[in-house]
Order: C-alpha cells, then sequence, then structure tokens
DNA sequence: TCAAAATCTTAATCTACATTAATGCCTGTG
DNA sequence: CACAGGCATTAATGTAGATTAAGATTTTGA
C-alpha cells in the first residue's frame, strides 16, 4: 500500500498489462479508457478525489484499459482484494453505476446522456474539457457543442 | 436458499420493489430489462444455466429492473452476500462482462455487436426471439434483420 | 514571448439506424 | 377449425448524430 505521485498526462496503465492493482485517488482527477481499431478513445470512465479507478477484470487477467492523470495526482496503490467488507462496498457500489451506465447508453438520447452527466457529476463537468465529455458520453465534440447550444434556446 | 419454480413470462421482480435477494439459474432462462419513458423495453442481460441474476444496487435500495422467466425455469433465492469467496468471484466476473459491454455499446456498430453477441453466447442466440436479441443490442428488430441480410451478403 | 498545436464552435453534407407500414407466418386459444 | 395477436422480414422515408471542413481562441512549450 504504497502512495504514488501522477503528472498529468503519465499513463499508468495500458492495455494489455496485467496489473493486480486498484488505485484510490487521494487528490487529482484520472480516467480510464479504451481504444478501438480506428485509433479512437472512449473514456470509461473519470476518478476524482474518493475514488478507485481499476481494471474491472481478475487480477490475473490482461488489462482492457489505458488509465491516465487528467490532473497532477497523488494515488494510493493497493492489491485487488475483496475480503475486506469497505472494498466490496465500493465495488457494489461501482457496479450499481455501472449498470446505470449501460441503461443510459441503451435508452437516452445524446441530449439527456448530457443532462444526466451534468447533473450527477458537476465538479467533473468543471475540471475536463468538452472532448473528454463527448468521448464519456459516446458522442462526437461536434455533437456535443451543438446539444449544448439546443439546450440553451430550450431553457429559454 | 430455497428453490423457486417460475414459469415462462412470470415475473419475479419489478422496478421499485425492495429486493435484497440473487437469483442462481439452475434450469431455464431468464432476462432482466429496464423499461424507458417512452414504454420501450431494453433487455439488460440474459441468465441461463449456472448464472446469476439481480439488480446491480445495494440490498437496501428500490430496484431498477424487471426481472421475468423467457422459459419454465427454476432458480435458487439467496441474499446479496459478498462475505463468501465464491459469490464474489461472481461478482468480479459480472463487472468484466459489464465492463465490456459498455465499450462495446461505445465504440461498436450493430454489425460488430451483434457478431460479438453470437460468439459470446451461442447457445443464448439460439434460445431466444429476434425481438430480444435486437432488445439487448441495443437496436430494433428491423435494423437486427437488415444486418442479418447484409452479413450474409459478405459472406458470399 | 511567439509560433505551433490543440480546442471549440458553426455549418454543410452524409449515413447508420429509427420509424412507419405492409405482408406472410406461426402459435395459442375459444 | 378458425382467426386474433405476436413475430419476422422487406421496403420507403425520416432523423440523430458522424464526418468533413474552416475559422476563432486557448494552451503549450522551446
Amino acid at each position: 500500500m504504497k502512495k504514488i505521485e501522477i503528472k498529468k498526462g503519465q499513463i499508468l496503465q495500458r492495455k494489455g498489462d496485467l496489473n493486480s492493482k486498484v488505485y484510490q485517488v487521494k487528490s487529482g482527477l484520472l480516467r480510464s479508457y479504451s481504444i478501438d481499431e480506428k485509433g479512437k478513445e472512449h473514456i470509461f470512465m473519470f476518478a476524482s478525489e474518493g475514488w478507485i479507478v481499476a481494471d474491472n477484470v481478475p487480477p490475473d487477467s490482461p488489462c482492457e484499459l489505458f488509465i491516465d492523470a487528467i490532473e497532477n495526482s497523488i494515488v494510493v496503490e493497493r492489491e485487488k482484494d475483496f475480503s475486506k467488507e469497505r472494498e466490496v462496498q465500493k465495488f457494489i457500489k461501482r457496479l450499481g453505476v455501472l449498470q446505470k451506465r449501460v441503461i443510459m447508453l441503451m435508452s437516452a438520447s445524446a441530449i439527456e446522456r448530457y443532462e444526466h452527466f451534468v447533473d450527477t457529476y458537476p465538479d467533473i463537468t468543471q475540471r475536463v474539457s468538452q472532448r473528454m465529455i463527448a468521448s464519456y458520453l459516446g458522442i462526437t465534440p461536434e455533437a456535443l457543442s451543438k446539444v449544448k447550444g439546443d439546450r440553451k434556446q430550450r431553457q429559454k
């Protein structure tokens, strides 16, 4: 259980690595993401203070995701370990978040997904680029720009 | 830990219920799904022999999903319990499946998602209607029909 | 501090998938 | 048996969001 300092832009994990660790964020902001065959990045999740970032695969399987720092950050590294009640609680919470994400992706439009994101993670909305929000929502930055315009119209 | 028989079409859990149980499938086939504001069903997952179906929310929160039987089935009902190693293993596996699903939904086309489904769950592909496969993939039955046609063309 | 690179926005065009509708096929039920 | 309701397929038309392109603004780094 050691403390690690990660500079903005530094990569903590690559797809294909063997990595049995989870990272608890003490300060800063990280992201996990995949890169598809066309070279496009898709942000899987953000992790700010208090959250855990990790690949959700068994400890002995190769990783599916990349993890890097969006801001200079400090994380605590631990082994994946489900024997402790506290750890398990966090994983249940993560499962709930993922379930909601799948339902969102299947049933909601880009506008609805954006509004849900802003409502649920107002802090993160302020700290990341439009480009990254779009990547998390599964749309292009151009489409997100349009969504925001339409949204302002609606509010009047 | 009791054994329950569920007839085809019978509902085991409704959205909004309080349900601290998980169901291990002994025989048959079940599904969990959500219904959006427009009344459209979205299949979240299928569960055949050996799998577990449950809502991935904390034991004391209201459910997000419906669960019902696609075939006459027998399940074993248990409390959500993460103190046992075996249970925890299943949950890690589920987390991995969900992670892959999110990445799929964000980065793959309807054709790619269909091929992945057929490759990964060939047994289930045989046992459910096209309508349900489409619902799982997040597309309409009409679009699925087209995808399959295009696919046959490509193979020639 | 200044040039190069990355980000954001707007607009035109394109495309994958949705919607609507029509037809034939099963399947269950009075 | 008959026929009513659900399922699958095909085809036409519609639309959300992708792609491409161009310009304005910010960030980066030598």
